[in-house]
DNA sequence: GTTAATGCAAATTCTTTGCACTGCT
DNA sequence: AGCAGTGCAAAGAATTTGCATTAAC
């Protein structure tokens, strides 16, 4: 369903605003924070307000179509989410991020887990740190 | 290595709030945040600053002693680290959570993304949200 | 005796909220 | 027209920093 018939369907509008902060994450290639979406989207024709990034920020995660990742810093940076259940692998030194699918794997540690804990597993994060290809041959040169 | 002497060794010293603070973090079953840390350890009897806190929690993550767990709220908790590369699993409910040891199979998933991104995967983080054993019949009953 | 560590207060950063105005549907 | 969304400014929460004092080595 496209995006923009799913956020009807809740009763939500299609605005100037979601439009460009979804559009700046899809073209993208590295997560971004909050701050910095702001700064790329105050630029475009219609302004943007960083409360109003925030805002679309929350409902895009709702809706599946945004991911949070959890850099070492400890802020928070986003990206548009790829289809099905992903995870991310950034880089410690560029901040470049990427998406891998979930591996079957998994699924089998989730259970495992499950099984030994008694916990109801309900959702999970895997997130990688590294170097990016283009970094690790800087370091190797550096 | 006990952790005394590893302090030692880096030029760091052994005190009385870091005592507490590790103590705390060691006899919680629940990861906890730098302000219930300090709730609880200001009651001790050298008394303690929210400041300190923060400053041992930087401390003995890079020692690799103490876990972040990012919980669904967005916030920080801390628990103490058992032995070996652990990931955890966190209650969205109570907010107890529990280690589970590195599976093999994670590394062939590592090895996996590594060969596919090109990334080279130095650190990685799992954590799983869900319900509590307790949880889970409580929300049954209610 | 040196120097790292502490704890307070202040500063900074990050995020949320209140509210009048704008603009989708 | 009606109501969700916006953006500003202000509030609030989380975390860091400066600095004089304390205490580990």
């Amino acid at each position: 369903m496209p995006w923009r018939v799913a956020l009807g369907e809740t009763g939500h509008r299609v605005t100037g605003p979601r439009k460009t902060i979804l559009k700046i994450l899809q073209q993208s290639s590295s997560p971004l924070s909050p701050e910095e979406i702001w700064q790329k989207g105050r630029k475009a024709k219609s302004g943007l307000g960083l409360t109003t990034v925030y805002r679309a920020l929350v409902l895009f995660e709702q809706k599946g179509w945004v991911r949070r990742a959890h850099c070492p810093d400890g802020c928070h940076r986003y990206l548009a989410a790829g289809p099905g259940h992903c995870h991310t692998i950034v880089c410690r030194s560029c901040g470049q991020a990427e998406e891998f699918p979930a591996q079957e794997d998994l699924s089998q540690t989730v259970q495992e887990v499950s099984f030994r804990t008694g916990f109801l597993v309900e959702d999970h994060l895997l997130q990688l740190t590294g170097l990016c290809p283009r970094c690790r041959s800087t370091e190797r040169a550096g």
